[in-house]
Order: structure tokens, then C-alpha cells, then sequence
DNA sequence: CCCTTGCTTCGAGCGCACTCCAAGGAATTA
DNA sequence: TAATTCCTTGGAGTGCGCTCGAAGCAAGGG
């Protein structure tokens, strides 16, 4: 199961949790990505991707022998984990942190775990902000609509 | 059309639609804020609602006699609805348009149709990632939880 | 052999949304 | 009168998340 040709890795060491369907398309039945064949796929520049990978928020992404990124599709997966959790307004830093608490091993789990859970909390609170600016919403888009019925009326 | 104290002023010139409730507690029977009780009320600072004036984010503020602001209901309505804009992660340039429409009166009620009705769709398409993300989350909450429960079992 | 393409690095720069500072005016309280 | 508090302004600074530039290496094509 291993992705990056020599060293057997477990599930817990990416988060991939080994289910659900990839967060991109995966056009090729390889495991070896350039740079720019990422930035395709995913969205992000080559810039960004880099970057991602500077600060921590990547694991430690395979090279070719001249020293070029080979990203396997378990760095796809968790490329596509991260997006999700931008999404979600969740600052870099703390992807950064729970990167490093897949880093360390099985022995974070209880925290991943917290901070998940935690995280959800956070998304459900968002979206219900979002809902209650929906309703504000359709209510000046409806004083919009008579309006324009009322001059429609004159 | 100015909007300080002399000037009877229509709906439309601040969009308040006259209907729902305030966005904020207004704790008296008074029209007449300083920009501190509209800081503590709203949540922004004062050096916030000053900014917001200078880039023609808000309605320009009526102003006591030796020139310090003096915010009304009205104001702090438009900051309510800010709020819950500025939530949705419409960008602030995109509120001073809206802004800019609002001014120039009436004759753009059509547009600030056209724009709420897009926001809207914005906000639904965000609540939709969201919940994705939910999804996912709940899946590796999942993954977790059994985790857990394994090394319990063992 | 040269040219183009695509990658590498480090570090600087940018856009957004504030956030703060310094200097000063006016009203209140001791 | 003096101190305190709250406000004013213009402009500079901050933090985040990228975004870009410069200089250079490696592989492939004409």
C-alpha cells in the first residue's frame, strides 16, 4: 500500500482514511505527479504548492533524482483534505497543526480527534450564520421584487 | 439627498426595507450613538467605523456640532446588514458598490435586485461546500471514533 | 550546440481588511 | 485651573495567504 515506491505507510500517517472518492479527478492510473500536473488538477499554482510544502502544510513530498516533486496520489488526497478545510475559513497555522499531528504518528489521534471535532462544530456554526444571512437576504430581495411590481403597476 | 437630520428620507435610501428586527441591541429609545456605544454595540472598533466612512462604506454620518459622529438607528441597520455581508465573504469592495447604488437612489433598485439575488446564490453555493466539508469531516470523525474504540478493545 | 520548457531555490512584494499611532480639540470633573 | 476622557484627522503599520521574480539547473528537439 505503499505510495512512494520504498516505505510502507499506514492510513493514520496521512489521514486518508483509505474511503471516500478521490477529491480530484485522477486522470492516469500512476502515482507520480509534476508540479504543474498538481496545480492542474487541483487549482493551486505551482507557487502555492511549494509554499504549502514550506511551511509544513505538505508532508514531505517525494523527489526524482534530479531533485524535481513527485506528488503521489496520497499527497492528492491530502491536497484535497486541506481544500476543504480552507473552505471552511480554517486558518493555515492550524492546518499546519494537524499536519504535524499526522507527522507524529497514531499517538495524536485523540487530539486529531478533538480538533475535528471541533472543527466540525465550527463549520455547522457557519453555515447557520450563513442561513440567517440567507433570510436577511430574501427578505430585501423580496422588498426589491414588490418594488419593482409596484413601478411596474404605475 | 443627504441623510442628516434635516432630510426625510425613503427606504430606499438606506435599503432598511422597514421591516425586522434590529441587527444589534439598541438599548435606547434615542437616535443619537457615539461612535463608541456603536463600537460596543456592533462589535467593531471605533477605528473600524471610521475606515468604513472613508472608503464610502457607510452612509456619510450626521456629526454633532463640534464635528464628532453621531451614529442613528438607521446607521447601525446598515452596519447590521454589513455584518452579515462581510459573513458571507463578499469581499468590502463589492459592499461599497452596493453602497455606492444605494446612494444614488431609486433608479437602481433593479441592480441591487440583480446584485442580492446573485449574493444569494454566492451564499447558497458557500452553504453547499460547507456541508460537503461536513461530510467529510464526519468521516474522518469516524475513522477516529473507531480508532479509538480499537485501542480500547486491545 | 543552442533553444525552449519546466523545474529548482530564496526572498521580496502584494492585496485585503483592518489596526494603530501621533497630535490635537472639546467637554467633564476635581 | 488642571486633569481626564472622548473624540478628531491623516497616514503608517500589521498579519494573512498567497504571488511573483531572479537566477540557475536538467532534459529534449532542431
Amino acid at each position: 500500500m505503499t505510495l512512494t515506491e520504498s516505505t510502507p505507510v499506514d492510513a493514520s500517517a496521512t489521514d486518508t482514511c483509505a474511503s471516500g472518492p478521490p477529491g480530484h479527478p485522477r486522470p492516469e492510473g500512476q502515482d507520480q505527479y509534476t508540479i504543474s500536473e498538481v496545480a492542474a488538477f487541483t487549482g493551486l499554482t505551482a507557487h502555492t504548492l511549494r509554499w504549502y510544502e514550506r511551511i509544513g502544510l505538505m508532508p514531505h513530498v517525494d523527489r526524482s533524482h534530479t531533485g524535481q516533486r513527485r506528488f503521489s496520489n496520497r499527497d492528492l488526497d491530502w491536497l484535497s483534505l486541506v481544500a476543504k478545510l480552507r473552505l471552511t475559513g480554517m486558518p493555515v497555522a492550524d492546518m499546519v497543526r494537524y499536519a504535524e499531528l499526522v507527522r507524529a504518528g497514531e499517538s495524536t489521534f485523540a487530539e486529531r480527534h478533538e480538533l475535528l471535532l471541533h472543527t466540525r462544530r465550527d463549520v455547522h456554526a457557519r453555515i447557520a450564520e450563513l442561513q440567517d444571512t440567507v433570510a436577511v437576504l430574501d427578505q430585501k430581495i423580496g422588498f426589491y421584487a414588490d418594488a419593482s411590481q409596484a413601478s411596474e403597476r404605475c
